[in-house]
DNA sequence: TATGCTTTTTAGGCTAATCTAAATAATCTA
DNA sequence: TAGATTATTTAGATTAGCCTAAAAAGCATA
């Protein structure tokens, strides 16, 4: 039952980048997939690593890879907590747009006060998701999550809806605005083109576009 | 019309605290004065001076003190403005009563987003005084504040309103609430004892209540 | 104005987080 | 499986922000 440690901004960056690379504590994560994550240098990796492992937030073996631990886990889900309420405060009481909240969540992410935080989740109606369709750890860190595939991957022909984007970044993010694909949205795979893989698609029984297998890759589903 | 300098959270708190201690600068400030308020010692102080002189915040003179620039009571002034407003939010919005802000808004204060700070303003409706009731600087830096004075040098008899504190600590600020006085109260000075300068005060035209000259003299007032 | 006290600065060190360059371990491939 | 390639770690610097101890400047007063 220990108290969870206490970590720098760097610590924490790093234990969250962990977290994802290793699709929640599933797989060992390698040095150099972390500096690219970071981008960082890989030897300034090494160096946290070892500060991380002393903390007791991962378990560090050289030389083979890096996975986060028991309490490690809960960290990170407290900060993906944090993050991904603020993100929600931006655009839902500020007016952000989904594609310029990023950088500041990553800075008030790092705000220390778990009474903060837990009434701002109040103060927002304790949202399930944050603007990309990323579900929000409660106070405990439990996380739930719809079996999430690629639009790449939907059977054609069958409804899904647009729960959130694997790529974050605003130039992908203006697209599917441009495209007229919200997060969401009900999606059918009408066509499927052998050439280029690309996606013929329907939105929300109505209009219906042609997307690239990059942009179906990018984009998260769930059946029903 | 060049741009302000940008700041490290640790240059940032020290400016703020040379903007405070030479009154808006309007006098010099010790390096002593500045390591006692800041909680450090006078070596490292001298340490950061050098490198906010470097900036062109503050104007220091070896052995003499130091006192702000121009730009630099801009930047302090956009630091002020950030850390009011967040504590607006804090109490108005997330419920949190205003001997508990200090501390989160002194985080809040260095996130960097110009943008994010005009969203909040306007989230807000525009707020002129901050939670302790000090005057919110506007988008220029400027700030409006009518002449205050302190409660115990208040002529007797005359109406004044409660417009600040000077001690912000939790423990002063919920002795007042205990004492029925708080922000926005109409103050009148019905009597001073010779014996230990405490006063008989009466609030808001009805209970009267005694208070001691500590008291007295960490309460703003405005007449009429 | 010389002496002594206080204030301030300098000198030298420490930690966190980064870097480059060099060394070492792991892995791939012929 | 030996050599080459890639991944990772170590060694040694750097910067920001802090520290202690010692030196220097300023001042106060006899």
């Amino acid at each position: 039952m220990g108290n969870l440690p206490s970590l720098t901004s760097a610590e924490e960056n790093y234990l969250k980048c962990i977290y994802h690379l290793s699709g929640g504590g599933k797989m060992l994560v390698s040095t150099n997939g972390i500096a690219a994550e970071i981008q960082t240098k890989p030897a300034s990796v090494t160096d946290m690593l070892k500060k991380l492992q002393k903390k007791q937030v991962i378990d560090y073996y050289k030389y083979k890879g890096v996975n986060i631990t028991r309490s490690g886990k809960l960290v990170a889900l407290l900060i993906i907590r944090k993050h991904r309420l603020w993100e929600v405060f931006l655009v839902e009481k500020l007016g952000f747009h989904w594609d310029e909240v990023e950088e500041i969540a990553e800075q008030l992410e790092h705000i220390r006060s778990i009474n903060l935080i837990n009434k701002l989740d109040h103060f927002l109606g304790y949202p399930r998701v944050d603007p990309h369709g990323d579900p929000i750890p409660n106070e405990d860190g439990i996380i739930e999550s719809k079996p999430k595939i690629l639009l790449a991957k939907l059977t054609q022909d069958k409804e899904a809806r647009f729960i959130s984007v694997k790529n974050t970044s605003p130039i992908f993010l203006q697209y599917l605005d441009k495209l007229g694909l919200h997060l969401g949205s009900d999606l059918k795979v009408l066509d499927r083109n052998e050439f280029d893989h690309s996606l013929q698609i329907m939105i929300n029984q109505g209009s219906t576009i042609f997307i690239s297998r990059d942009v179906a890759e990018n984009i998260l589903v769930s059946e029903q």
